[in-house]
DNA sequence: GTGATATTCAACCATTTGGTTGACGTTTCG
DNA sequence: CGAAACGTCAACCAAATGGTTGAATATCAC
């Protein structure tokens, strides 16, 4: 059994959480900095924080420190792997999902 | 903020877990009892019944007792909220589709 | 320099998760 | 009937998750 590409692992927990969710639909808009993503939500900023250290740390969005604000963006390119997963899983009945997922592994592996 | 869509954060934290996704495969296959199911796995029985609780929860699989025997199927429908959540993000966009193609051809050529 | 702003860190807490083991109810088979 | 196979349940455990506060660290603005 391969039970590869971590990447997937990552990237579903972080889209398992509607708040995460939520952040990133902020994010397909415009790039934002943590307080603005902050606000809209009725939890502390520091556990904001933490859902974009979970977006991140799955490459779902990237950081940069400009000063004092830290800019998120959204890196759509992240959702690609997860997305052409359950694709295949829809649409293609009989795939060998081990190789899909080997072949995933090769094609976004860069 | 909408924070709605409970199914998703079920699929999705269900599509998080290797095993989970491996089971997934297997029975892409085919109809399988839970015990089949565990066979290649080095878990315990439990754990896979747990495992295939949480995918029945989410509505990944359904299972249908015959006898002793409870069939594990597949439900592929489940995955579409979530794939078409995904769509709103533009993820195809670098993906090499000509490969993707040639992995097709040849995984479902026969 | 002082003070406000932006963000994280550290410690803590409750809950969930993923696993174990052993006992338990069903169903089948000899 | 009695034993084996199928699967779950209950109790337990360690680790991860999602949140809170309060202090700490930079940076900017006056």
């Amino acid at each position: 059994m391969a039970l590869m590409t971590p990447q997937l692992d990552t990237v579903f927990a972080a889209l398992a959480d509607p708040t995460r969710r939520a952040i990133l639909a902020m994010l397909l808009e415009d790039d934002m900095a943590v307080t603005d993503v902050a606000e809209p939500f009725e939890m502390s900023l520091a556990a904001i924080s933490k859902h974009l250290g979970v977006l991140t740390a799955s490459g779902l969005v990237s950081q940069e420190k400009r000063g004092r604000v830290k800019w998120c963006k959204l890196e759509p390119d992240a959702l690609r792997e997860a997305s052409v997963w359950m694709q295949g899983f829809g649409q293609m009945g009989g795939l060998d999902l081990d190789a899909f997922e080997r072949f995933l592994d090769k094609e976004l592996g860069d």
